[in-house]
DNA sequence: ACTGCATATATTATATACAAAATACATTCC
DNA sequence: GGAATGTATTTTGTATATAATATATGCAGT
């Protein structure tokens, strides 16, 4: 008996470090917490009901991951993102999303692709329906599949840095920013290529798709002004 | 007077989590500290002769570097490196050194290109004289400078990591690696084709530079057993 | 009003204290 | 002897206390 029971107990007990951390970065990735803004670690140990020992914990985990920025004896204030920043992250995952694209047209499996090709479909019926919520939430899914099936740990840990990052600049400079119908063909592009096994054209698939991300805030950064 | 020695006194303190940091990561990178190795708080502490929240600020840090980690409850311990491991980051480091070469063959400037050349001659006079020490700095220093070149500062972060877990394999599994003289000719491509600005050839000789290394360490893996 | 300085206040940095859980070890019971 | 249980010890998790530094405030002197 219980034997479900105890041992989900057992494993997801999670220190307050944790918990913490994980709320101040989606606070920081939403843009509740705004650029520039200090994190007072009294004010947020007694926001949260805990004392200061975990939040400045949390709050180490946050500066190495660079949400956030510190100064010796300041304290810390939720990281800057200029558009320099996040051309570089957009150049470098450009060239990551190429070559995870391109390992998981050798190494996906045959579920994965059909799990693919649902998951396109529905972002595309999302897009259709102009449903922002959605399409976003199965464009992620879409490229974590692909991910995933890459079998690289480490190009997944920081292919999910970088996107975490291109979702916070979104936040910060394009609140409106809405998925572009464009986005079905280029997925369709990908879908292809991994689908044929052809490494090289999905690399150029998946590059592309960022490049066309990049042009994309691009010009939305100059209709702002 | 003593202009020189208060401004240095001023900006060069380090929180006591930094220093633990630094000398923890190193002593992990050298082998000093093996992988699988508990890390106590107590003990690191009294070993350093601090208290124990500076210890534990810094082994959040490690483990979010992926050096350490962490069974709640239970402690930290140095984190292992499998041969999947590495091979998953030298998948990654080959397009992420294509691609800062690349950049580097647009962006760089004249000076670069001749500290760049500088550089390379000492590397290989190092190598010729066997000098096992001088040739890693030198190597180091080669690379850093076309990172730099590069003007990617996420690219460079990144890329940064994945040297020191290459480091830290070398150092459990290889410890009696030498660089091979091959090294010098494939260096000299690379600066062959930075200096002509043909980026597409100095990604593809960035890219086999770090593949010839992969299989570098495969063969010495095979010869291990 | 403005500067210079003293002092108060706020904030981080480090150390210590206390609580909770994990581990090791002994003891009991079969 | 071996499993089960209880207890002591170790270790981590969290809270609090103290020290050191940074910032703000107030006031004298001009």
């Amino acid at each position: 008996m219980a034997g479900k029971l105890s041992k989900i107990n057992l494993n997801d007990y999670k220190p307050l470090r944790e918990v913490i951390f994980n709320t101040l970065r989606e606070a920081i990735i939403v843009g509740e917490l705004k650029p520039g803004e200090r994190l007072m670690e009294v004010q947020l140990a007694e926001k949260m009901g805990v004392s200061r020992t975990p939040v400045r914990e949390a709050i180490r985990m946050l500066e190495l991951e660079g949400l956030v920025n510190m100064l010796p004896r300041k304290g810390a204030h939720v990281a800057e993102l200029s558009v320099k920043d996040i051309m570089d992250v957009l150049e470098v995952r450009a060239s990551l999303d190429g070559l995870a694209t391109a390992l998981a047209a050798n190494r996906i499996t045959e579920e994965e692709i059909k799990s693919l090709k649902h998951v396109q479909n529905q972002f595309a019926n999302y897009v259709e329906k102009e449903n922002l919520q959605g399409s976003i939430k199965k464009d992620v899914e879409f490229h974590e599949i692909i991910y995933r099936s890459s079998r690289n740990d480490k190009l997944i840990q920081i292919v999910n840095n970088l996107r975490e990052q291109v979702q916070r600049f979104r936040v910060i400079y394009l609140k409106d920013y809405v998925s572009p119908k464009e986005l079905i063909k280029e997925h369709a592009e990908i879908v292809d290529a991994i689908t044929s096994k052809n490494a090289s054209s999905a690399l150029a698939a998946a590059e592309k798709h960022i490049r066309n991300q990049e042009n994309a805030i691009i010009k939305s950064l100059k209709t702002l002004r």
